[in-house]
DNA sequence: AATATGGCACAAA
DNA sequence: CTTTGTGCCATAT
């Protein structure tokens, strides 16, 4: 039996990075390319302690259904800084109490590359 | 070691 | 469409 590796941090930042603005992903996503389907939340512990803000556009990751997700916390303050960002990067939000990002799948960004192979990972 | 709490996902109802 | 329940991975008590 192998002992399956544990969630690499800097894999999920590394793939957080390359996000382009206007483009999203979700946390469920991230988790499958960095091989651990499932890991969705542990994706979310990671981009909570994300180090580096500059780099990583943690705010563009979202929940697979479409709502935002948190962000540093689940504090509400803070989600409206996500929200803000967001539309700064021209997403459009359905308002509401629990708003959602509108067309998520339309802005899903695909082209993923694996860190050390330089390879696409296929989604 | 055991439980609680997270920036989640998904299927059922 | 919503709510509820269960599974999941990682960290903190």
């Amino acid at each position: 039996m192998k002992k399956r590796p544990k969630l690499d941090p800097g894999v999920i930042l590394a793939l957080t990075a390359q996000v382009p603005p206007g483009r999203l992903t979700t946390y469920g996503t991230l988790a499958r390319i960095a091989g651990r389907p499932g890991g969705a939340r542990a994706v979310g512990q990671v981009l909570k302690r994300n180090p580096d803000p500059e780099r990583v556009p943690c705010y563009r990751v979202v929940r697979s259904d479409g709502r935002l997700g948190g962000y540093h916390g689940t504090s509400a303050a803070g989600l409206k800084r996500k929200a803000a960002r967001l539309q700064a990067d021209g997403i459009e939000l359905i308002p509401g109490p629990e708003p959602r990002v509108r067309n998520l799948e339309r802005l899903l960004f695909k082209a993923f590359r694996t860190p050390g192979r330089g390879q696409i990972k296929r989604l």
